[in-house]
DNA sequence: ATCAAAAGTGAAAGTCATTATCATTTGCAA
DNA sequence: TTGCAAATGATAATGACTTTCACTTTTGAT
């Protein structure tokens, strides 16, 4: 949630991807980095008008983009709500959501890894990607049927669960 | 493909869904059934258009997600490209998708399915849905690596696999 | 068959997330 | 320091829906 970047370290993030380091891409990437996770475009461009005002939101979404091309960071879109963003080097992981409070918890199965390989192989597919998200009633939200109607706040996130 | 469907079924699908039958429900419910699958409303709306050009698409839309939410019709996000809908009398299953081609096949996996409910009682979920989508290269693609530049045709499908 | 209330319709406008345009500014290699 | 490609940001455009609203149509009750 708070670790310390230098900007020497953002320099090189942006420099290897082979764009122009930027005071924008400085200010952006270092709310990435020391930021919630599972954040929005529209999260980020808010969280730093305070320190930087004047970066437009096309200059966010269009860094956003690149670094999700670069693999810096993953695209996560779930049930059609606006883009998510994480660092792409966590280990790989899938997203289990509540419909109601919309709070998403991280979670790895090997076995469905590996089962959907088996899958592709049977058709013939070479597989590129997959696509995992569950849907449901978190335990808090099953209990208090009605106090927190609406979360507005970004999504947090657990630790990712080994199953 | 070309099941044939008589008004009276028709008729008793809108009924149950307690809705007022109407000749646009009529003619976009026999397109539906009678047509291809995993299509879009823009492509049923212009499916429809040569018998009866006055169907607005505001109404094709209203419908799909009428018989969806009366679980009539399944709505099929891929990718965050337009909604596709499925007949939802068949049985459960998940897609596997050509990024090139755009073709679809569904597969079905009862262990992927065990799995989920599990880990959703891990975290304490009450499941509601999932999605899961594989994609990758198909067969065909992976050899003729350049004649079906692009298809336009809704997708296609073979039958549900049982893995 | 008649009729009014309720439901449905279509054209058009509105949303919302994202992407494109373009005039201006900036990074940085030479 | 400079030239110029790359980047920026205000704003318009896009695309997939969704909503609005004045005008039908359906349907249950007479
Ligand atoms: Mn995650
Ligand atoms: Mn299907
Ligand atoms: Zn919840
Ligand atoms: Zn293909």
């Amino acid at each position: 949630m708070n670790k310390s970047v230098n900007s020497t370290q953002l320099k090189k993030i942006i420099r290897e991807i082979g764009v122009k380091v930027t005071r924008q891409r400085l200010i952006i990437l270092e709310n990435i980095l020391t930021g919630d996770e599972h954040v929005t475009a529209q999260a980020v461009y808010e969280s730093i008008r305070h320190i930087a005002p004047d970066i437009g939101f096309a200059t966010v979404y269009r860094f956003l983009r690149t670094l999700c091309d670069h693999k810096v960071l993953t695209e996560v879109r779930m049930r059609g709500l606006p883009a998510r963003y994480e660092w792409a080097q966590k280990k790989h992981h899938d997203h289990l959501s509540c419909v109601r409070c919309k709070c998403i918890y991280e979670f790895e199965n090997e076995q469905i890894e590996a089962l959907q390989i088996e899958i592709a192989k049977k058709f013939g597919f070479k597989l590129t990607e997959h696509i995992l998200e569950l849907y449901g009633v978190c335990s808090k939200c099953q209990i208090e049927q009605n106090i927190p109607k609406e979360v507005s706040t970004p999504l947090q996130t657990s630790h990712v669960a080994q199953l």
